[in-house]
DNA sequence: CATTTGACGCCAA
DNA sequence: TTTGGCGCCAAAT
């Protein structure tokens, strides 16, 4: 297995979300093997916005949507549309 | 190479 | 219950 970086995990786990599914930072930051690191994990996403991952389904531990490079308020909108959230 | 930033998380007041 | 502050990790500048 080859040592990808942190982001590349966080990329691979997210990937995985199922639809209408949601996941807080730091349930991805633990998936990955590094639990408290929720901030790098939102960060990786930030910096990165890589669109070939819904990043858009991974939220906050208070079921607030957090944040969103391409605009808050759209993540909403997604997630709503999904069911993800009320 | 060192410092700052940043889509977080939890505790205290 | 809501707001503020501190602690953690990784990437970008």
């Amino acid at each position: 297995m080859k040592a990808k970086s942190f982001t590349k995990r966080v990329y691979d786990v997210v990937r995985k979300i199922p639809k209408g599914k949601t996941l807080t930072y730091g349930q991805v930051a633990a998936a990955m093997g590094s639990p408290g690191a929720a901030r790098a994990v939102g960060n990786a996403l930030n910096k990165n916005r890589n669109k070939d991952v819904p990043c858009h389904r991974v939220i906050r531990s208070d079921g607030s949507v957090g944040g969103f490079a391409w605009g808050t308020p759209k993540k909403i909108a997604i997630l709503k549309k999904e069911g993800a959230i009320k």
